[in-house]
DNA sequence: GGCGGCACGCAAAAGGTTTTGCAGTAGCAT
DNA sequence: ATGCTACTGCAAAACCTTTTGCGTGCCGCC
């Protein structure tokens, strides 16, 4: 394990000196600085980041915290923070909370000191711990979101997104509209509700409870849920899913039943994964960028890092874009 | 910030008692021990764990590496990861490689003593760059490739793989059937192409040269070999893609031509992501176990991290599976 | 040729934890 | 009652880096 000592005595200089030519904070003589960094490269010398930041330093990680990776939604989000951090040579780690919901501090000790900034789509956490990353002392974004004490924020406009989806289905004649969601709890589900309800009221038309239906945001929550409203007396004449993979479960359903699709029942997405083009039939939905968001997200940390900001709480909102396709 | 210091003094003992209550390395009497760790929940303690690796520790983290996260068969490896690194409390640290491929130690020097573990599909990394992450000092699990100085590795048999999807296609009656590879260099590719030849030869075929094609690992890159194949005179009447993305672009391609699948020319991919079998018409494919690989990745850093093992490499490999849909 | 100032490199402290040899004590056996 | 053992907690060293105030040597200018 070569050290810095290593190095300093290779080069034939001090150890603060070796120290500042790789942290670059001091000018150091060229000369010096040659025969440093020759020594560096010759014995492979590395920091211990350990070390360095228990003096002080940062650790070069950024974490990125989202609910599940078995939604290729966030895999994109993670994908647009690399366009940003991979030149600047920060690390990005990205965590799957889902199973470390229990104890409310998992992802707290998990990462706290760990990183020097965090973005996290906070859904199914608990409010302790969101607050908890809030308060981490270290800059955080929030995804889709707000933070209850205020903080930078991502988000696109749900409740814009599903009035969209949803009075596209009236303007194609729909009339009995329900609604499938995701966890109820969770921001993005009553915002997307609230944008749903909003365009059945500007429409005129009837908000039915018994047309509101809450699952989870897989396509086995889809499949489930469509059951639920597909197996009824007066099944509605269209559905609109929280997400795409929802509504991928929902085709399952109505395949299953027999039923066509626009024919008989509508069905509409959200997010435009790739999945949603190449269902059969190709799903209309709400294009939510991704890998756009990523990077708001990557560089407003950024911003934070390098002491750009003080401590005005910045809101970066995206636009959704309504993508019609056969489904519909 | 609180230290080890403050809970130490709120309880009465000594730093060191402190740390045998946080790490358990020795026994301490039950009352001692409860009264730490009342000290500790009150003030909020946790280790720095800069300071705790400093000393010898471990950092509780492992490294997924993978060449890209938009194929959605790698975040399906990190979950199978976290089903078996979540129940130890450890971190995955997932890391996107595309786009640091320049720099042959930018993987090493961002991992470097900053995981426990690491597990890498080493695709596209030169070398010099795996021979380092193998000589890393700590558990290192290789992903579909063998790693040249040996070492633990998880693979799934990709020859036998092709030879079964090609020879599915001689038996329904393709006689002029193509390949359509992502970087020719990366192993999978050579080994699915050698399982394509194979089933060639098995079955009396001529194995043609221009009939293999290389693009990259993507959609984009399945529609541009596909233009390749699809645009001469004497066009193949079946195509092999190396993975279910290369397919998706193969079909796309089909459609921009007016071409039926399967009718005019048959289609297969290889992973079985969840689009293989949402796009019309549903992909033949190869079943490839993501997230059970995953689970073996871990398992096997786990138990060398554990010291259950010594220093033979342990190879595990996973079975796959032909699954028969329309394109072909 | 002498003096002032500047650039450069150094020494030492600090940062928070884990480890380990050691000492004190209580309990048990003789 | 005394000696020994086992258990428990402590003090101090070790881990490796970064930071910062200082001293030294060199250069330029008068």
């Amino acid at each position: 394990m070569v050290g810095i000592r290593d190095v300093a005595e290779a080069a034939g200089v001090s150890v603060s000196t070796v120290s500042q030519v790789v942290t670059g904070r001091r000018p150091v003589a060229a000369a010096t600085r040659a025969r440093v960094e020759a020594a560096i490269t010759r014995l492979g010398y590395r920091a211990h980041p350990g070390a360095s930041q228990l003096r002080g330093g940062r650790t070069g990680t950024i974490a990125l915290i989202v609910p599940t990776l078995e939604n290729p939604f966030y895999p994109l989000v993670a994908v647009g923070m690399q366009d940003v951090l991979v030149p600047r040579n920060i690390l990005l780690t990205v965590t799957d909370a889902s199973g470390m919901d229990r104890s409310a501090s998992a992802i707290h000790r998990l990462l706290s000191r760990r990183v020097d900034a965090m973005v996290a789509a906070p859904f199914g956490l608990p409010e302790s711990s969101l607050a908890e990353l809030h308060d981490a002392g270290i800059p955080f974004v929030s995804l889709g979101k707000a933070p209850p004490g205020g903080g930078d924020f991502v988000h696109t406009d749900d409740v814009s997104g599903a009035r969209e989806v949803t009075t596209h289905l009236i303007e194609r004649g729909r009339r009995r509209i329900a609604f499938l969601g995701g966890e109820e709890s969770v921001v993005p589900t009553q915002q997307r509700l609230e944008g749903y309800q909003a365009a059945l009221r500007a429409a005129g038309l009837p908000v039915r409870g018994d047309d509101v239906v809450f699952e989870e945001y897989t396509r086995e929550g889809g499949r489930k849920g469509a059951a639920t409203l597909l197996d009824r007396d007066d099944r509605p004449d269209a559905i609109v899913a929280a997400n795409d993979l929802i509504a991928l479960g929902v085709l399952d359903a109505t395949r299953a039943r027999g039923l066509r699709v626009p024919d008989d029942v509508a069905v509409t997405g959200y997010d435009d994964i790739e999945a949603a083009s190449l269902v059969s039939p190709p799903l209309t939905t709400i294009e939510n960028p991704a890998r756009e968001i990523g990077r708001a997200c990557a560089r407003l940390l950024l911003e934070r890092l390098d002491g750009m900001v003080t401590d005005v709480a910045r809101t970066v909102a995206l636009s959704t874009r309504l993508i019609v396709r056969d489904s519909s």
